[in-house]
DNA sequence: CCCGCTGTGATTTTT
DNA sequence: TCACAGCGGG
């Protein structure tokens, strides 16, 4: 229920400001995003229709998290018309609100409304189709960089990059790339904003709808918002100037992303705030904020040094579980925080070994997987046959006569003639150019795109999951999998992949075959960590990287890896943007409400071999007076099996 | 045309 | 360490 007593009165006038511009500018901990979810409960209780209030969010975790939030605020009666007209407040981010906008208004761009969402590897994909084209010579362009350009010239537009050498060359590759992914009838993350921005100015009538519907705009996370959100938002708004702003300037941690850096405390203890702030003051042009609570100094900060980081994994799992037994913190209460996704892998092996439950958020793990990835380009192809860059990555898989050399000639001749290479498999002419037998194999596949293809618009009741294990089954991919795989356990694990990824297919009720299809095609795309299912089972430790931790709590934090070269990143050195390092530092060290420890390692494993490091310069600007530091407390590693019955025996006897 | 083998090269962070 | 691109035998 909404008790607005409950906030303190800079939040409440906060909360009670409904119209009008508001900027709130907050430190960590502050209760910024309590403040968004009140606003929005207070607006439907004063009579606002909820289908009018818009919250943007910065990722989709937190767009779950505020809608559960708001939900609990709200009245039972409000919340069931809602769930039955489905006209609750649009909560979303950005980029999945303009791919609503977009699913409705596209073709006055000259797009099919079945459009696909290109998540980064067939970014990657198309771009290097791209290259192959135009620099035969060996000029070797790293893709992944330029990848990067791109994103931030379109983001930024062209003073991004205007004193850039690369500008000219990724001008050209742009233009060939774009109008690559058109021919796909594909957009990227970046067109998703950029396209609305288009819709908006271009098409005037459907600006003002969105205006219509979205009176009251509230944005998250505000200093990481880009140029194009920006513009975004102030297209929205400039009417109404019915906009909420929220934001932390210390938070910034996304300026390689294009973000532009454009309170009240009861929360952390006051070592953990007060460490905080000296860490922070090490950055120049910030605004002054000083950080407290009100719930006393609590336990020193721990800083513990380790030999190398499988030693690090198992001890940071052996204070687990030394809290959990024997303070009674449960897994759900601690968190594990790191620099780079890498740096989960040593710590999900040892989480394993002890049977701690955890869960990995964000990482590239589950739908990188090979398999999932094929499988989710036959599903977009069946989609949108034209798409070529998911069409080409299967037409061979398992192999079925249409080899690559096949594959590039059909490529080439898709551009010659300015069409798909779907459709330049279909010209007779075109197929007149290869053998019999090739022919053969290229009028077998089509007649498998279209039936199967086909039966999502001809059989209203088809049921997805069904048809999916079907299709795979007839084309022997199952049958690849196991033969190409020598490890029968690997392969029975990659099968089980695919058939969880296949359970989630009806999920989206009430839809016809192909609605739903695209529906589920366009929640993975944008929300690759929609892990509910796991995230409400129960009890499990959070494994997650700084970056994305950013809005979350825990009352226990460790974070691990604390070296030179992974924090600050070696990569930042050469960018400058080591204040950007510190912001995450800043924001790793703030999620934790009640004890912090901090770790880092003398050796890393690095391509196979252990690299020496050294313990991160930011170390030094924690006052040390707050730090026990356990360096010298010389940890022994625990042997795994003594270890492991210690731990049997005590969980034993508390249960 | 297929498939397995070898060697090379890569590693920030997210929608 | 691992993923993937390129090469040569079948």
């Amino acid at each position: 229920m909404l008790d607005l007593n409950s906030l303190n009165p800079q939040q409440r006038q906060a909360v009670e400001m409904v119209r009008g511009p508001v900027l709130i500018l907050a430190g960590a901990g502050t209760g910024k995003t309590r403040v968004i979810t009140f606003r929005i409960a207070h607006m439907v209780r004063e009579g606002i229709a909820p289908r009018n209030i818009l919250a943007v969010t910065f990722t989709n975790k937190a767009a779950r998290e505020m809608k559960e939030r708001v939900a609990k605020l709200l009245p039972a009666r409000v919340r069931q018309r809602e769930r039955a007209k489905e006209e609750g407040p649009r909560i979303s981010t950005f980029h999945s609100l303009c791919a609503r906008i977009l699913r409705e208004h596209i073709e006055v761009l000259g797009y099919k409304r079945n459009f696909v969402i290109y998540d980064e590897s067939e970014q990657l994909g198309a771009l290097r189709k791209v290259l192959s084209q135009i620099s035969a010579k060996g000029e070797s362009s790293d893709p992944r960089v330029l990848l990067a350009l791109i994103s931030r010239y379109k983001n930024g537009g062209a003073r991004a990059l205007a004193d850039s050498p690369a500008r000219a060359m990724v001008e050209h590759v742009l233009r060939r790339y774009e109008s690559g992914l058109r021919a796909c009838n594909a957009v990227d993350f970046d067109d998703l904003l950029l396209l609305v921005l288009r819709l908006f100015t271009e098409h005037p009538r459907v600006l003002a709808a969105c205006r219509e519907t979205f009176q009251y705009v509230m944005v998250d996370e505000y200093q990481d918002t880009n140029a194009a959100q920006f513009k975004l938002t102030h297209l929205l708004c400039e009417q109404h100037r019915n906009l909420c702003v929220v934001g932390d300037d210390d938070q910034s941690i996304y300026g390689w992303r294009g973000a532009e850096i454009s309170n009240l405390l009861d929360r952390s203890t006051n070592v953990i705030l007060q460490a905080a702030n000296a860490v922070i003051q090490n950055n120049t042009r910030r605004r002054g904020k000083n950080l407290w609570s009100a719930r006393g100094q609590g336990e020193k900060i721990l800083l513990e040094e380790f030999k190398t980081d499988e030693e690090e994994a198992r001890c940071v799992v052996d204070e687990i579980e030394a809290a959990r037994l024997m303070r009674r913190i449960p897994w759900g209460g601690q968190a594990i925080l790191f620099r780079t996704n890498q740096q989960s892998r040593p710590l999900e092996m040892a989480l394993r070994q002890r049977n701690v439950r955890y869960h990995l958020i964000g990482g590239q793990s589950y739908f990188d997987r090979r398999e999932v990835r094929d499988v989710l380009a036959y599903l977009k192809m069946f989609v949108n046959p034209h798409d070529d860059t998911s069409l080409l990555r299967i037409a061979n898989v398992p192999a079925r006569g249409l080899s690559d050399v096949t594959m590039e000639r059909l490529l080439a001749a898709s551009q010659q003639r300015g069409c798909s290479v779907y459709s330049a498999m279909r010209h007779t002419d075109v197929q007149g150019e290869f053998p019999e037998r090739t022919r053969g194999s290229i009028r077998g596949w089509l007649e498998f795109i279209e039936r199967v293809g086909g039966a999502l618009s001809a059989e209203p009741s088809l049921m997805l999951a069904a048809w999916a294990d079907r299709f795979l089954d007839e084309i022997g991919y199952f049958a690849e999998l196991r033969r190409a795989e020598k490890n029968v356990e690997t392969a029975d694990n990659r099968i089980r992949n695919l058939k969880d990824l296949m359970s989630d297919l009806d999920r989206a009720a009430g839809l016809g075959p192909e609605e739903r299809l695209q529906a589920f095609l366009e929640e993975i795309s944008l929300d690759s960590e929609r892990e509910e299912k796991r995230e409400a089972q129960g009890d499990q430790v959070t494994l997650i990287t700084m970056h994305s931790c950013k809005g979350l709590e825990f009352p226990h934090v460790y974070v691990v890896g604390l070296e030179d070269g992974l924090l600050p990143h070696s990569r930042s050195k050469m960018e400058g943007t080591q204040d950007e390092e510190r912001r995450l530092f800043y924001v790793a060290i703030t999620r934790a409400m009640e004890t912090l420890r901090l770790s880092y390692c003398l050796g890393r494993k690095k391509y196979g071999a252990i690299a020496p490091c050294h313990p991160s310069p930011f170390l030094r600007e924690l006052p040390a007076e707050l730090v026990e530091n356990a360096a010298e407390r010389s940890k022994q590693p625990v042997a795994a099996g003594s270890g492991g019955h210690m731990f049997a025996a005590m969980r034993g006897a508390a249960e």
